[in-house]
DNA sequence: ATTATAGTTAGATTAATATCGAAGTATGAA
DNA sequence: TTCATACTTCGATATTAATCTAACTATAAT
């Protein structure tokens, strides 16, 4: 890594594949061992081991030992954002990920994107918000309408302090699996969220398959429903 | 460039030091040759060409041909964006650039940093906001007080429109030169072309600098007074 | 103690790519 | 036509850094 400007260093941590991965891999929030990550990116334990030095002196991750295991982490949310950010130009600018897609139809039927809901039953979501009227999309713009504060506060969901954050409120994103847009930003993790909360669906450990029950998939179709047009 | 998940070309791309220099250039906005852009990188103009060909193929930037000089841009908003996140994480990461700061005395005073004001008047404008309670600082996080609502909505900004912008409304953002906090996010940018607007400073064609007339300066100083405390 | 698991460090190899020199293309000026 | 400027393409070189094997440290289980 030579000199230059400040954003060089964080891009060229970003730009080395097995990197990529790793981080790619904790964006979903959830800490993971060094031996996971080694497993995600497809290296050894002793590269991956170089490379979680790295990122954590460029200050893009966070460790914490626990026994013999050391847990990783992004190192906070503007990381996070970052990613998110990047993912956001990456898919718009048509640089779909080549090599892995979501393989199992259980990814593609609903997973965790980063930290908001994607797959079909995230695109479906984001339809049904369109559909009736609760977010209006414009370019590549999205913003809630009156309405949709009003369904939002229904849900039981804090929308001012949501708007507090840096993050924006509203952001679309592509799906890699379905190549439709669905619903990012502090919203769409707070629907997430819901959605958990709720009991629709359970949080796995190590994986980003989001696992609805028979019951929660039905809450869920009534709340968002699928509108014929 | 090797396969990788979607994130890693623009990361590699943002992640060489002559692209970095190139792209940290053009986030002013103002179109530049190939050769301008050599130059702000320190290399030859044959690397140049082949740096420029790769982020116009990564979507990072356009060319526009006008007789035998290629004009260079950022492609867009979302890159100009993205470059700011990575800036303003970087700053905070602490990856200040070691090699080359702004050098020149007119520099440090007031310079165009991506879309707003920076230099020690950037400064300045901060620290009177945050003096006079218009903006709260709490961590890293800025938020507009309602008396700092009813001060931009007096300068004739129009704060409900920046709202609704993707761009956070209050962002720091950490000075080069001043080694001190500015304003940037899309007030920081209303800000600035209010000065403009006012006829405070001109914006200067190929350079960063921001060059206030005396009347100009005079009235900037009393729009936003230092405070002594 | 002994063995197993989790991870780091060191050293060698290899692959990627940034860089430049030299030659070529395109546009404009004299 | 000739010359100059702006930029591209080609080919060679050199440097960087990702990767692996092998050896080492640390914690935990038996």
């Amino acid at each position: 890594m030579k000199e230059g400007p400040d954003i060089t260093l964080i891009g060229s941590l970003i730009g080395d594949p097995a990197r990529a991965n790793m981080l790619s891999a904790l964006i979903s929030g959830k800490a993971l061992t060094a031996s996971e990550l080694a497993n995600e990116a497809n290296i050894t334990l002793q590269t991956t081991s170089a490379h979680l030095k790295k990122l954590e002196a460029g200050g893009l991750i966070r460790q914490r030992k626990q026994g013999r295991h050391r847990y990783f982490n992004l190192a906070d949310e503007d990381v996070a954002t970052l990613l998110e950010t990047m993912m956001g130009l990456a898919a718009k600018k048509g640089h779909i990920r080549t090599r892995t897609g979501p393989k199992a139809p259980e990814m593609r039927k609903a997973r965790v994107c980063y930290n908001h809901l994607a797959g079909e039953f995230g695109v479906q979501m984001f339809d049904s918000l369109i559909g009736r009227g609760f977010l209006l999309e414009e370019r590549d713009e999205i913003a809630i309408t009156d309405s949709g504060r009003d369904f939002i506060r229904g849900l039981g969901i804090n929308l001012e302090l949501l708007q507090k954050a840096k993050r924006p409120l509203c952001k679309s994103c592509l799906d890699w699996s379905a190549r439709r847009s669905h619903l990012a930003g502090s919203l769409g993790t707070a629907l997430l969220n819901h959605i958990y909360e709720k009991g629709w669906a359970k949080r796995l450990e190590d994986v980003r398959v989001v696992e609805f029950s028979r019951r929660g998939e039905a809450a869920f179709h009534n709340q968002f429903p699928r509108l014929t047009d």
